[in-house]
DNA sequence: TCAAAAGACGCG
DNA sequence: GCGTCTTTTGAC
């Protein structure tokens, strides 16, 4: 009986794919490589079955079985058949996503000589080569030269016709459309992992005469057990001057050896790469650290018994009324930490699914119970995953990671490489690694045996992913716990009000911390109204009188402050003061940025005053007169980060100012210097975007300033009052987290918005009670679930002809227990070149929205609307 | 998504 | 009429 498996593709189709199984028959969860329109494409096998298609289209079969048992774990395939379900996304997409493993196969061309092709080679210059072609003499003859190559009849890749002929793609493929190649698409496994090349001291019990420098080199080798990459030791050398020659002499006299090895894991990412480090300390410390990873095998043991012995001594200092079996990080938590860590704790024994909502007010010292609840859950045997909203923002949280779990860490974020990325996801395959920390996609990290998922702040938009499969973070990560039978955490100081209704409601278990670590005040907030001031000054000013009183103050103090500017660039519009023309994006419907270029040491080399779409990222020079009436009167409206900035340099001359944004944060390490220098006090006034607001934890900043964090509360956005409360709090708890007390003012044009209100009164009770409300008399999630529909194209008339299609199909559906909104222009109608229309779908039951949405797909489909024209974005965080 | 196929366009 | 660039279509 003829074989056949479903094969899920990363292709936007919500269908699976038949293919003939001929030689190894895979099993339901590996990879394979299979034939796909021209290309060879990595799948997921999802059935393996007997039943013949009734179709009649050829049935291809399988190239390649690349493993041999399911690469993922039961758990993880159900995972991926909930989310494509529940975000109506296709499967083979979803699977993608969990498999980071891309680099391990190799995917190129491969070209063979074909009839017409010899018959050039044969008969010389004909009339084929016609005049008319464009092709120069010498690329007539390059193309001579591929077909010498190929006479033999074997198929060549492509880079190797490359460097044997000078031929580039464009030419090659020249060539198969004239029929003279024919090309075959090629898949291979292939180890993502590299090699490199590795140090040894060669064991030499006397040693010959030797220079200063080559003595260095010995000893720098010998402190680090004999085992060194010569990348790190090439780097060390040059730091201490030592010509890196010096090394080959070594080796030439067997005095060291070079061994190639396949790469072992390390921290990719966390530590700088290269010697660029502003810090050398931080650089050895760095050095330091991929060394003991690079460790072979039987030094883990050591290193382990280090860590026990650590574990030891800080048992030792733990707090004698202590009776329980001693943990690590546990001895510096209070009473509030040791209770949630304690229910955490039981909830893990107890075995199960058992999702908490952890809610602890800024500087409750949420962290530190995350550590110790990993510990415990280490402790028990399992591993624990820790999702955090962006990795890059918190470097701090991620070398703690390190330093507390060292090996058993792995990190994932989005700055690894494909080659890293893989290297990591086999590590935790394989326990090796039990702690991962990393953004939302590591909610599908291959864990063993996984005991515990925090996921911290929760309510982060950034859980949400923008694109197919559209599913988010935090969700996932509790139906994996599900899956999983694991316990599951989500911390925050300001809850989703998703989130809280599920406490609510019971569903999550509600753990609270409601007092500071080392029972530090709440910073007291003072709104600055900003109406009264305009009134009283007479000028639009950016920055009040009180707060520049203020700030004058704390500086002299010798404290920091902090300034919120939630808008980057210069201005954020460019406004025709004759017609009133705002200077829109060639692409999209928004207007542009201006942004001030940069003069001294960290200037791009973009001269001239440029706009910026924040949306597309297109750029365009500032015109001379406004493209509409040609009038001069240009002017700049809105205040971004960068004016903040130039501004404050005036008004305080003597302060040593940062700015924290996208535009001079673009790495990680841009992101820790600026923090360095913050946390040494080289800055004391630091200006920027929501990012100033993530979770840092700097002791000396004493006022913390916001600045048109409102302007949100009006956009056309049902969770806009819950974002700026969120934004608030999270701002002002970056106030007197030392010994000192805080203070937060808020400019704002609403003071009297409860949002504003409420966040001034750390008071997040009060404001969900009100927000519930409001909620709930609009049909809004946390009462009802909503998709959001776009409905898109290039061409205007398609965009709302469909719309007006699929509107009266919605009306005539008569869906009582479905609302829907629309059609009606998207927030922003043009994005990227493209139309946009778009429907807002409120349920009160899931089932009944998800069945509407397929519902609704199938109806499109039979209009000849294609699914690509059609974005469904379930439980959508951003409506625009 | 992505490559092949069909269509639109320009040139002698 | 052919080569080249652009848009559309369909995939096992």
């Amino acid at each position: 009986m003829a074989l056949f498996c479903d094969v899920a593709l990363p292709v936007p189709l919500d269908r699976t794919f038949t293919y003939a199984v001929n030689g190894v028959v895979p099993v339901v969860g590996a990879r394979v490589l299979v034939p796909f329109s021209g290309q060879r494409l990595m799948g997921v096998v999802v059935r393996v079955h007997e039943d013949a298609p009734v179709e009649e289209f050829e049935i291809k079969p399988v190239q390649q079985v690349l493993d041999d048992a399911a690469l993922l774990p039961e758990e993880l395939m159900k995972l991926a058949g909930w989310i494509a379900q529940y975000y109506v996304a296709p499967l083979g997409e979803v699977l993608r996503g969990m498999l980071p493993l891309a680099a391990e196969v190799k995917r190129h061309f491969s070209y063979r000589i074909a009839e017409a092709g010899r018959k050039v080679l044969y008969e010389g210059a004909v009339k084929g080569s016609s005049r008319r072609s464009k092709l120069t003499v010498e690329e007539q003859n390059r193309e001579y030269s591929v077909l010498n190559y190929l006479e033999g009849g074997e198929a060549a890749k492509m880079s190797a016709l490359r460097s044997a002929t000078g031929a580039n793609k464009g030419l090659l493929e020249g060539m198969v459309r004239k029929k003279w190649l024919v090309r075959e698409a090629v898949a291979e496994e292939r180890d993502a992992r590299r090699l490199e090349k590795v140090a040894v001291l060669v064991g030499e019990a006397r040693l010959p005469k030797l220079n200063e420098n080559q003595t260095a080199i010995l000893a720098e080798l010998a402190a680090v057990g004999g085992r060194m990459r010569v990348r790190d030791l090439r780097l060390s050398l040059t730091r201490a001057g030592v010509p890196e020659s010096t090394l080959g002499t070594l080796v030439k006299r067997g005095l060291v050896g070079v061994e190639e090895v396949k790469r072992e894991f390390w921290m990719g990412g966390l530590v700088a790469e290269g010697g660029e480090e502003a810090d050398s300390s931080a650089a050895l410390r760095n050095d330091n650290q991929k060394n003991r990873n690079l460790r072979a095998p039987e030094d883990r043991t050591m290193r382990a018994q280090e860590d026990t012995t650590l574990h030891a001594q800080e048992n030792r200092t733990m707090h004698a009324g202590e009776k329980r079996k001693k943990h690590a990080h546990e001895h510096a938590l209070n009473e509030a930490q040791m209770e949630a860590l304690g229910t955490i704790a039981v909830a893990m024994e107890k075995g199960g699914f058992r999702p908490h909502l952890l809610y602890g007010i800024t500087g409750s010292g949420k962290t530190s119970v995350y550590f110790a609840a990993m510990q415990r859950a280490l402790d028990a045997g399992k591993s624990a995953l820790l999702l955090v909203p962006e990795i890059g923002l918190t470097p701090a949280m991620a070398g703690q990671m390190v330093a507390a779990f060292g090996g058993e860490v792995a990190l994932l974020h989005s700055q690894l490489t494909p080659d890293e990325r893989a290297e990591q996801w086999h590590r935790i395959r394989r326990g090796e690694a039990r702690i991962v920390v990393g953004t939302r996609s590591a909610v599908f990290a291959p864990m063993v045996d996984l005991g515990l998922i925090i996921v911290d702040e929760e309510h982060d938009s950034s859980y949400k992913q923008e694109e197919t499969p559209r599913y988010h973070g935090r969700d996932v990560a509790v139906m994996r716990a599900k899956f999983n039978d694991a316990v599951v955490v989500l911390g925050s100081a300001t809850p989703s009000l998703e989130s809280w209704a599920n406490a609510e409601k019971g569903r999550y278990a509600r753990v609270e911390m409601r007092a500071r670590v080392a029972d530090r005040p709440m910073p007291l907030v003072e709104l600055v109204d900003m109406r009264e001031e305009f009134r009283e000054t007479g000028q639009e000013q950016i920055f009040s009188r009180r707060l520049m009183e203020e700030t004058q103050a704390t500086l002299d103090r010798g404290e920091q402050v902090i300034l919120l500017l939630n808008r980057r660039g210069y201005s954020s519009t460019v406004l025709c003061r004759s017609c009133g023309e705002k200077i829109e994006c060639e692409n999209c419907a928004v207007s542009m940025t201006y942004h001030k270029p940069v003069s001294g040491n960290d200037a791009i080399a973009q001269p001239g005053q440029r706009l910026e779409c924040h949306y597309c990222g297109s750029r365009r020079a500032v015109p001379k007169a406004c493209p509409k009436c040609e009038s001069e009167h240009l002017y700049f409206l809105g205040v971004g980060s960068q004016q903040g900035e130039e501004r404050l340099q005036e008004l305080f001359p003597t302060a040593r100012i940062g700015r924290m944004d996208r535009d001079t944060v673009r790495g990680r390490s841009d992101m820790e210097r600026l923090l360095a220098r913050l946390h040494g006090g080289e800055i004391n006034l630091l200006v920027g975007t929501q990012m100033i607001a993530k979770g840092h934890d700097i002791h000396g900043v004493t006022l913390v300033g916001v600045i048109g964090a409102d302007f949100q509360l009006g956009l056309p956005d049902f969770r806009a009052a819950e974002r700026v409360f969120q934004l608030l709090t999270q701002v002002s708890g970056r106030a007197g987290r030392g010994d000192l007390i805080g203070k937060v003012l808020v400019q704002t044009y609403h003071p009297d918005h409860y949002a504003i209100q409420f966040a001034a009164k750390h008071d997040y009770p009060g404001f969900v009670a009100k927000e519930m409300q409001y909620r709930r008399w609009m049909h809004y999630p946390p009462f009802a679930v909503l998709a959001n529909v776009v409905v898109q194209s290039e061409k205007l008339e398609e965009a709302t002809a469909w719309a007006g299609t699929l509107g009266r199909w919605f009306q005539k559906a008569r869906l009582d227990k479905v609302r829907v909104l629309g059609p009606a222009a998207a927030p922003i109608v043009r994005l990227k070149r493209i139309y946009r229309y778009h429907f807002v779908l409120k349920a009160e039951r899931r089932q009944t929205l998800s069945e509407t949405l397929r519902a609704m797909l199938a109806y499109a489909e039979t209009q000849g609307i294609a699914r690509r024209n059609l974005m469904v974005d379930v439980d959508a965080v951003h409506l625009m």
